[in-house]
Order: structure tokens, then C-alpha cells, then sequence
DNA sequence: AAGCCGGTGATTTTCGAAAATCCCCCTTGC
DNA sequence: GCAAGGGGGATTTTCGAAAATCACCGGCTT
């Protein structure tokens, strides 16, 4: 792996996680002092970045971490609920026993960890984010897998603006809505699955909605 | 505009035009001469272009223009109509007096231009793409019209390898398709219009698998 | 006192060379 | 004859400095 790909990844994390702050101007100076390279790969990276939305790039300006607001969250919960029910639909039409048993798989380990309580914060993310591409990993559709992947990423940033995510638990079962949802995938009611996951979608947004620290987004820069 | 800029348009224009031919190596070498800058900014392009799925990058082994496929083609066209339709439907129900405006005038444009002849290529294509954007301008999302912009610059590329794209004509009225839209649209009436679009994007990608020249893409390199 | 102009320092952007890596072909050994 | 190993050249990747641009501040004019 290039120099280059691992500012990519550990730039994306940073920003996801909010490590750095939504409308962070990025310097290079410091980027290059936080990640132990020159501003090539950095730049590269960033490039990159640009193009999914993660940071915001002014001419002669340089680069910041793109803002949050509540608009865009509901913008990106609408797409991100348009793109997964589709890519839903079209998996549970043509999915196999692999991808039957990769969500079986994912479910499982995500319930372990989401059972294993705080401190297991990162691997829980992941495992989350396995969880749901399991479902739609049937879906045999390069743009929506990748539309997804944009999505699920912005997403998370909002969720881990609002109070560390702490157990969105809030009069909330999420362990239960997963059950629900591989229970109807697995069953091949698209109807329903589809159903489940957009009001699982909707209540993260709600969720947030109300958690959401305005504060937390620096500002104009 | 940094030269950054410039590399990143003028190569996505030839990417898009057939200029650079699918399956292409970009040689550092080559794109510094032929684009007259150093290779700083030609890989910032390249890594933007990368993320939009214009270019592969493989680790250590540079960039090449990104193949085309009859398989690829199927899912643009798949993804095109979902987010397409979609959009079209939150145009129709949001759209104002600006929008209505911008639908007719942009049609407009677009016929003049039609009607010119064979010798207007660049500047029909660019009408062809302000009308596609007009329907949907009003659909308020910054995410559907990403993934627009993003799914009409991959399926440009393979009208182009079609013959040249001359004249679609083939038993085939694209102006009235285009005025037929256009009219359902205004006329807010979504299921027709919704209908319309998908149709006029399926002939289109029926087009385009019948003159389609394998051969156009080069070997894997 | 308010507004405009110019200079200085900070920051981004770009270049060209150095370092690292890969590809191809040739040699060598079995 | 064929596979494995190694060397030379081409190519990508990365660095650090130079060039270009911007932002801020003080002074000057009206």
C-alpha cells in the first residue's frame, strides 16, 4: 500500500469518527506533522476525499473538513433510505446461500458485540456497517454498492456527532430491528425488509436529530 | 482555477469523448506532455477521477482509463433510472415557476441544436446534458444530483464508443422524446413522466449494446 | 474618523529530482 | 528444455524547495 492509500484511510477514519471537527480548515503543515508524511500522498488523499464529500476544497484556499447540518442529514438519510431499499429489493431477488449466510454470520457477531457493551466501540461500527452490507451484498450492482458506501460513511458522522453515539438505546431495541430486518430478508419479504429498514434509517435520523450539537461543527473557517 | 483544476476537466472531457480510450495506460510521461504540467497536479486529477470511477488505479502500477463493459452499461442504466426517477418525481413536486422555466428553455436550446446538423457535436451534447439537469433540478438533493452528474458522465462514454454516436436516429424521434418528457413534466404528471424518462434511458442503452465495439477498449494493459 | 492602498508573513500550489518499485529479459542450473 | 534467480531500464511514488497566491496589518489620504 502506497503512502498515499494510508492517508486516504486514516484521514476517512478521522474524519468519520470527528477526530477532526467538521469545518476543521486542514492544514498541511499539521496534516503533515499528524500523519508522519509529506503533502503529496496528502494531497492525493484529499483529492480523493473531495470527491465523496468528506472535505471541502476552496481554490488557493486549501482543503477543510466538510460541515455538518441538519439539511444534509436529512438529504442523505432520504437518499441513503432510496439506495439500500433498492439494492434490498434486488438482493433478496437474486441472492444465494452466500449471502444468506453472510448475513446470518453478520447478525451474529454484531449481536455479540453489541451485547459486550461500551467499551468495544470501533469493532461494534464495523461490525455494524458489515451488517447492513450483507444485506444488500446480493444486490450485484457496482453504483449502488458504491452510492452506499458514500452514504453510510456521511451518515456516521452525524451518529458519532451526537453524544459519542452513546447507546442511541433511548427507548430503542436496535439489536431487535436487526433481528426483524435479516428475519424478513431472509424470508424473502421484500416488502416488509424494505419497510424495516427505511424506519430503521428514519429513526437513527431522529435520533440524531434530536442529539445533534450545532456546536460541535466549527465554524465557516 | 489551479492547474489542478485544469487537468481534472480536460481529462475528464477526454475520458468522456473517447479522446483517451477505454482501458488506456496514462503514463506519467504521456499526460505531462500532452497536458504541458507537471505531474503534481495531473495525479491530483487522477486520484479525483479515480473516485468517480473514470480511472483505475492499482497500487504501484499507475493509472489507466477505466474499461467499458456491456455488464457495466446494464447497471448505469439500472442505477440511472432509480436515481433518475426519483429526482424527477421531487422535481416535479417541488419545482417552481424557475424551474418550469429552465425546463422549457433548455428543450429549446436543446431542439435548436438538433436540428442544426451533424457538424455541433460538443455544443449538442452540452444541451443535451443542461436538459437531463433542468428536469431535476428542483429535486432539492445534493446527493441525487452527485449521482447523477456521476452516472451521465459513465453513460456519455458509451453513447461515444457508438459509432461515433452518429445520429441515433435509428427508427428513432429523440427530440420528440425529449418534448414528450418535457410536457409530462410540466404537466406534473410524475407516472408518465417517470415513465418516459426510464423508457427514453432503456432505448438508449438498447442503442448503444447494438453498435457497440468491443474492440474500442484496450487490452487490460 | 473612515476607507483604501501596499507590504509582509503565512499558506497553498507546483516543479524537478531522488527514492522505491516493478517489468522484462537474459542467464544459469538442473 | 524449462524453471528460478538476478540485473538493467522504465515507471511510479515521494520529498523538499521554489513559485504563486492570499490574508492581515499598518499607514496614508480624504
Amino acid at each position: 500500500m502506497t503512502l498515499a492509500d494510508t492517508a486516504y484511510y486514516a484521514l476517512r477514519r478521522d474524519i468519520i469518527t470527528g477526530a477532526l471537527a467538521p469545518g476543521l480548515p486542514l492544514r498541511m503543515a499539521m496534516l503533515c506533522e499528524r500523519y508522519g508524511m509529506g503533502m503529496s500522498p496528502l494531497r492525493e488523499a484529499l483529492n480523493r476525499l473531495q470527491a465523496e464529500r468528506l472535505v471541502d476544497a476552496i481554490s488557493l484556499k486549501g482543503f477543510r473538513v466538510a460541515p455538518l447540518s441538519l439539511a444534509e442529514l436529512a438529504d442523505t438519510t432520504q437518499a441513503r433510505i432510496l439506495i439500500e431499499t433498492e439494492a434490498l429489493r434486488l438482493s433478496i431477488a437474486k441472492g444465494g446461500d452466500a449471502w444468506e449466510t453472510g448475513i446470518v454470520g453478520a447478525l451474529h457477531a454484531l449481536s455479540l458485540q453489541s451485547q459486550r457493551g461500551e467499551g468495544a466501540g470501533e469493532a461494534l461500527e464495523q461490525r455494524h456497517h458489515a451488517f447492513h452490507l450483507a444485506l444488500i451484498a446480493a444486490c450485484d450492482s457496482r453504483w449502488l454498492l458504491g452510492f452506499f458506501e458514500k452514504l453510510y460513511a456521511e451518515s456516521e458522522r452525524y451518529r458519532t456527532q451526537s453524544l459519542t453515539a452513546q447507546r442511541a438505546a433511548h427507548g430503542r431495541d436496535i439489536d431487535a430491528e436487526h433481528r426483524a430486518m435479516a428475519e424478513a430478508t431472509l424470508a424473502r419479504d421484500s416488502d416488509r425488509a424494505v419497510a424495516l429498514l427505511a424506519e430503521h434509517y428514519r429513526r437513527t435520523e431522529d435520533f440524531v436529530v434530536a442529539h445533534f450539537q450545532p456546536a460541535a461543527s466549527a465554524r465557516r473557517a
